[in-house]
DNA sequence: GTGGTCTAGACCACC
DNA sequence: GTGGTCTAGACCACA
């Protein structure tokens, strides 16, 4: 699903919420699967099961997952909606930042752009699809 | 030379850092000019002196400053080249970052090419005619 | 692990980077292995905490010990390598101002080599029986 | 005479008050000899008359130099005696404080010895009387 | 005047 | 529990 990088300056818990947001933002969770208990993602990726209660209840309050009770926790039907616009808000937002960054330290946004454009085009190709 | 976002989530001293660098990469600071004094600019941002000298400490072990003693901080011979690099480096590791956030969650990268172009069309016409 | 002199003209803090580098120079302190909080050792030492947290600051910036988030310190991977360097080339920097200082005033090298050889002989006898 | 290192961590004033001491104990400046003014000595080193006022009333505070009232400074009868003893109660204070750092480290008296070695042998081979 | 160091104590986020 | 940040205020050395 996603893993965790302990050296990231990103908080351990918001590494997991951006996880999970993710996957569903990209379909690889759907509406209605379980996902995994608190003990078991905190067993697949190594943290203290008190950092993945903190990253699920953020995600509950959000109205990402639900819980049912005895049955575990699933990914609640507008998930994907939330997730999409959620991302899709924090990306632009952080790009905007950086592009003011960028400015105040007189880096033109086309060397932004032109950057992205080497990014694409190196990396992969099959993520081009417009 | 720069203001401060004390409700920014980044800390008060590393706004103080990038600012200075930003300043300096920009050209608006030249080498061997003399740089507001702790106290100096810690009455213009508002902060406490301790905030500044601990900004202008980092500042100083990365070259781009030099303290003479009893007279006061001064831009290093070489600190426009430094900061330069070291802004488009933070900058550009930023924005590959974003873009690793942003496929994570199935954003294509050309959404924030297209983002970008928007920005630069919105900021100054003069590049690109409506 | 250290003590510190609080008469010396050296800086609490900069004797505390100098004491931990030199624990881990010689071995005392081993890569992955948990240093004292900033409370503990501030309380070991008798310093204020943030005299410590300074100090730990500087460790961190020269990559000799990592933080890892709400659990403590750690003493890096390549820590002995970096201490152990870092250390020798104090050591013989701060010893070639000496000799520099010594011929200005007329002290010939060999005065210093004959002093070491004493401080030898009368620290550990097994070398230089008398 | 000497000269100043503006980039040093030693006062200027005290690398004045070294300077000055190092040249008589060395027998570049002898008893009854003026030594420059204060003003004059400024202009030679380029520092600050404050700077060079202060370090003159130190010598003259330990002996090595004497005002004579309209005439001016003058290094004093017993300041050869004076200097060498200072100069060298400096230097060996200042090696035996590099041996115990060297030893903290792990890193031993031998090899401070070589270094010394190797640098009488390297640079000047005209120092070596003895 | 300058920067540097240290203390004391508060608040926060993370685990 | 951990470290990180910030404030307030003191003292010192240097130029």
């Amino acid at each position: 699903m996603f893993r965790i990088d302990a050296n990231s300056d990103v908080p351990v818990f918001q590494q997991i919420v951006d996880g999970v947001k993710s996957a569903i933002a990209r379909g690889a969770c759907r509406p209605g699967e379980a996902i995994p208990s608190v003990r078991g993602m905190a067993a697949e990726v190594l943290v203290n099961p008190n950092t993945v209660a903190k990253a699920y209840r953020d995600l509950e309050r959000e109205g990402v997952i639900q819980t049912q009770r005895g049955k575990g926790l699933f990914v609640s039907p507008d998930a994907p909606e939330l997730c999409r616009e959620d991302r899709r808000n924090t990306v632009l937002r952080k790009l905007n930042a950086l592009i003011a960054e960028a400015q105040a330290a007189g880096i033109p946004a086309s060397e932004l752009a032109k950057a992205i454009g080497e990014e694409r085009a190196s990396d992969h190709e099959q993520t081009e699809p417009e």
